[in-house]
DNA sequence: CTATTAACCTATCGGATTAGTAGGTTATAA
DNA sequence: TTATAACCTACTAATCCGATAGGTTAATAG
C-alpha cells in the first residue's frame, strides 16, 4: 500500500464538489489501458509464474484469469508473433515464454500490444506524428508537459520487468 | 531537449524490427489525450499569456491556436462551469481566470475536462471501478504496476500549473 | 430603442475503435 | 486415426470522438 496522504498531491479541495456532482453519472471512458494489453499482461504474468518451460493453454489462463478464451486466443498469438512467446500445438501443447522474465521490459510488452506510451502523437518516441495544429512545438504549452508525463510513465515502465510484477505475494 | 541516450530506458533492439514492421501503417490511437483536453489547455494558457483580466473572445482563440470555434465554444463553456473561467456576454465579452494561473494545477485541469488521470478505474482515485475480472487487486499483477505510473503521472501534473506551461519562450 | 456582438444551448452525425463472437483450418501427440 | 490446441478470417454491436448546424439569451454601442 501507498501512503499519499500528505503529500499535497491529491488536495483538490477547490473542486471537489465539481468531482462529486460529476462523478454520479460518470462513466470510466478514459480506459487507456485496454482489455487486450490488460489480458495480455495478466497471461504472461501468469504464464512467467509456473517457472517451468512448459506449455500453458489459453483455456487454463482463460478460467483462472476470467478472460474469454477466444479473445485471449488472439492476445497470445500476438504475443507469439512479437516475440515474447512460443508455442507448441496439438494435446500438450501451449504457450510459453522464449525470454527470462527478468528480462522482459513491460515498455515493451505495452507498445506490442497497446501502442504509444506517449499521451499524444507529437511526443511519441516510436510512433511520432506532427499535430495538425500546431505551428510549433516549442510554443506549444501542451508538449513540454507531455514530454514530463511520457518520461516518468516510460522511468516506471521501464523499471518493471515481467518478473516484478508476476512476483507472487 | 531532454537527452535520454544512455539511460537504458529507450533500449529495445530486440523488438526494434518489430516496431519498425508496424510503424509503416500504425496509426496513433491511444489518443490519451482527447483533442478537447489538448484545447482546452492551449485555450487557457492563451488566456494567461495575456496577463490582464480583460475578457477574450472564442474567435481569437479559435483563430490564433487553429482549433474550430464552435467546438472550442463547448469547451470553454464547460470550464466556466467548472469554475476555471468567468464570461462576460456581448461586444467586448469572452471569457477570462477567475484563479491565478500559479493557483491552477494541471491535475484538475485535466481530471475536468478528461475524467480520470489513472489508466484503469480500478487504481483511480476519483473514479475508482472495480474490475469485472478481478478477484483480488492484491493478486493483480497490473495493478500495482498502474499504480505506480497513476502516482508518478499525478506528480508531474500536480507539480505544474497554468502558470508554468504557459511561460513565454 | 435598436442593432450588433458573443456567449450559451440543443441536437445530430460520420468515422473509428473496442471487445468481443462465430466458424472454421492446421499441426501435433496419444 | 482421433483428439487436442494453436492458428486464421470475417463479422458485429456498442461506444466514443470531434466535430457541425442552427438557434437563443444577454450585454454593449450608437
Amino acid at each position: 500500500m501507498v501512503i499519499l496522504a500528505g503529500t499535497g498531491l491529491f488536495d483538490f479541495s477547490v473542486e471537489n464538489s465539481i468531482m462529486n456532482a460529476k462523478k454520479s453519472n460518470f462513466k470510466y471512458i478514459r480506459n487507456m489501458l485496454s482489455k487486450k494489453t490488460k489480458y495480455g499482461i495478466k497471461a504472461l504474468a501468469f504464464i512467467a509464474k509456473r517457472g517451468d518451460k512448459k506449455p500453458v493453454q489459453t483455456s487454463e489462463i482463460s478460467k483462472s484469469e476470467n478472460i474469454s478464451q477466444k479473445f485471449l486466443e488472439s492476445i497470445l498469438l500476438e504475443l507469439r508473433k512479437s516475440g515474447f512467446l512460443g508455442s507448441k500445438k496439438g494435446k500438450g501443447g501451449g504457450y510459453y515464454l522464449i525470454k527470462e522474465p527478468e528480462d522482459i521490459l513491460m515498455t515493451s510488452v505495452i507498445r506490442v500490444l497497446e501502442g504509444p506510451i506517449a499521451m499524444v502523437p507529437c511526443v511519441s518516441l516510436n510512433y511520432y506524428e506532427k499535430c495538425d495544429d500546431c505551428p510549433s512545438e516549442e510554443a506549444c504549452s501542451v508538449h513540454s508537459l507531455m514530454i514530463q508525463v511520457r518520461d516518468s510513465t516510460l522511468k516506471v515502465l521501464g523499471d518493471n520487468t515481467l518478473a516484478d510484477i508476476s512476483a507472487k505475494k
